[in-house]
DNA sequence: GGACATTTCCGAAAATATTAGGAGATGAAA
DNA sequence: TTTCATCTCCTAATATTTTCGGAAATGTCC
């Protein structure tokens, strides 16, 4: 799986928050400081090449959709995460959100209570 | 916390790896193809620049150790991925996790068990 | 001392990423 | 039908990142 840049990862947060959209409306829902119209069309076009989004042309103007979903993308830059930071081990990441009180062990006993109910 | 570049990155896992080294033997240990010596050099004053490393001439050539902790700067690689993938919630990463099978909850009840007994 | 190897420092070329303007097309508004 | 706004496509400037060569300094080996 291709990577995104900095730049082109902030197009697809806002490409991933929705169905489908035009420039204008990923303009809209971009932070400030707001990118140019042609900006953001540069960047779809870019994505489109690398296969992140697709679009459909809809009245005379075309409308942008995610075809790589969050979660796959996630799942590969998670993947790489592990591998620089935790010898590709979840159980390493796992441990050091504990010591570092991302996660306390009352939340995760919760949620895995809730996650076998699920099985 | 300043961001590594990837290649900045390539360089500060072998710092990491290793208390003190020269710069040959950053090259030594950089993965296939390795790069010109004076690229690596090049890219360690970017590294001091940065407050990433830190040098000392030993004899009359100069040593590199990190100065920033793979720790720390995990630490704060970690709460960009949390909050750009999982809305800043270490639970969701966990709940991922466990659903893309990187972790089972066999695993994890052992590691409580584990960590419990650190507190 | 002269040849060779290593290191440092400076500078810049090459590659990549980011930003956006201009021109033409198209449709809507007056 | 002229004018205005919007959208697309093409193009290129700018900024950043990556890469390394050249020259001077220093030490080593005969």
């Amino acid at each position: 799986m291709k990577e995104l840049t900095k730049a082109e990862e902030q197009i697809m947060q806002v490409v991933w928050e929705h169905d489908q959209l035009f420039i204008k409306d990923i303009v809209d829902h971009m932070p400030d400081p707001k990118p140019a119209y042609n900006t953001v069309g540069t960047f779809l076009k870019i994505l489109e090449a690398k296969g992140f989004v697709t679009r459909v042309k809809i009245g005379n103007t075309y409308a942008y959709s995610a075809s790589v979903k969050k979660k796959a993308y996630t799942q590969s830059f998670m993947n790489g995460f592990l591998s620089n930071y935790f010898e590709g081990s979840a159980e390493k990441l796992f441990s050091f959100m504990v010591e570092e009180k991302k996660l306390n062990l009352k939340q995760v006993e919760d949620l895995m209570k809730k996650l076998k109910d699920n099985d």
